[in-house]
DNA sequence: TCTTATCTGATAGTTTTTTTCATTTAGTTT
DNA sequence: AAACTAAATGAAAAAAACTATCAGATAAGA
C-alpha cells in the first residue's frame, strides 16, 4: 500500500504535480477498493470519510489526473457514469469485462486475450493499437438458471 | 432504403409499434448516416431538415425503441455522449472500432475477430455471451507520420 | 362515429460533470 | 523569515445530456 502510494507520488512529481493530502486520500480510496469500479460520487462519498473538508471538484479534478497519467483507467459500462478503477502494476493493456445483462454485476478477465488479434489489426488496418476495451455482455454464472432467454436482454443497457 | 425501412417497419410492428412520421424520418436519417456515429444531438438536427416540427424528446425515444429492438446500437466512445450506430443487417453480433488517439477518427473492423476468444470465455469463465464491445485505441494509418510516440497518448479520452 | 391507447412536443426536472473564482497552500526567492 | 509566485482547493454556478411529465394530437379498432 504505501509503495504503492509513494510510486504514484512519483508520477505525480515527475510530472510536476504534488501529492496533495486531498489526492493522497483519494488515492487510497482508489487502492482500498481496486477490485469495485467506483463513480467519481463513490469516491468523493469514501474520500469524504477520511478528509471530509474535501470537494466534490478537487474529486473530479484528481481522478482526470491519475487518468492522464494512466495510473487509473476511466470505465464506462453504459449507466451514464463514469468509473474508474487502478490499473494493475506493470499492465501493458487493460483487462477484459464481463457484464451481467440480468444482474449487472461486473466481473474481470485478467488475462490478456487480444494479443494475437492486435497482431493482425495493426497489419490488416494499419493501425498503431496502443490499447483496447473489450467487455462481454451476457449471463454471468450466477444467473444461469434464472434466465430462460439470453437473447431476449439484448436490448438492455449495452453502450 | 425502402427496403430497409419496410423491414423496421415490420420490426416494430411485431412489437405493437407504430413506424410514425417522426419515427421514419429518424430512421431514414440513420440509415443515410450508416457510417457516421451520430449522438443523438446530431440526428435531431439532421432529422429536423426533413420534419422540423420534431421534438428532441421524440428523437430520444425513437432511438431508446430502436436500441431495445436491437435495430440500431448504443456506442460510447468516452467522450460522455451516447452514439448510435445501424446494425448491420442479419449480424449475429456487434462490429469493431478503431479509435484514433490523435485525430478522434471512429474506423470499423466489420469482421468478427472474436469468435475463437469468446468460445474460450464461455467455457472457462462460465459466461453465456451475448454480445460484446471490442474497441482499439491507438494511431490510425492518417496520423502514423504525425505522431512520435503513441504511448504519449495513454491518457486521451479513452474510457 | 366514438372510444381507447399510442404517440408527440414543449417544458421542467435530473443527473453528471465542468467551469469559475476567490481563497488557501506550498514552494522559491530575496 | 517575509514576500512572491504558481499550483491547488472548495463552493457554487453553469453546462451538457438525458428523462419525466402532461396536455393535446393522432391513429386504430369497435
Amino acid at each position: 500500500m504505501e509503495k504503492r502510494v509513494n510510486q504514484i507520488k512519483q508520477q505525480l512529481s515527475a510530472h510536476n504535480y504534488k501529492l496533495t493530502p486531498q489526492r493522497e486520500a483519494t488515492v487510497r480510496v482508489l487502492i482500498e477498493n481496486e477490485e469495485a469500479h467506483l463513480s467519481a460520487e463513490d469516491v468523493y462519498l469514501l474520500v469524504k470519510e477520511k478528509a471530509p473538508e474535501i470537494g466534490l471538484a478537487t474529486v473530479y479534478r484528481t481522478l482526470e489526473l491519475l487518468s492522464d497519467l494512466s495510473v487509473i483507467h476511466k470505465l464506462n459500462f453504459g449507466d451514464g457514469v463514469t468509473r474508474y478503477e487502478f490499473r494493475a502494476e506493470g499492465a501493458e493493456h487493460h483487462h477484459h469485462h464481463l457484464i451481467c445483462l440480468n444482474c449487472g454485476e461486473v466481473d474481470e478477465i485478467m488475462e490478456d486475450l487480444l494479443t494475437p488479434i492486435e497482431a493482425r489489426v495493426e497489419e490488416e488496418y494499419e493501425f498503431q493499437i496502443v490499447d483496447h476495451r473489450l467487455t462481454f455482455h451476457g449471463v454471468c454464472r450466477r444467473c444461469k438458471e434464472v434466465v430462460a432467454d439470453p437473447k431476449k436482454l439484448v436490448g438492455a443497457r449495452v453502450t
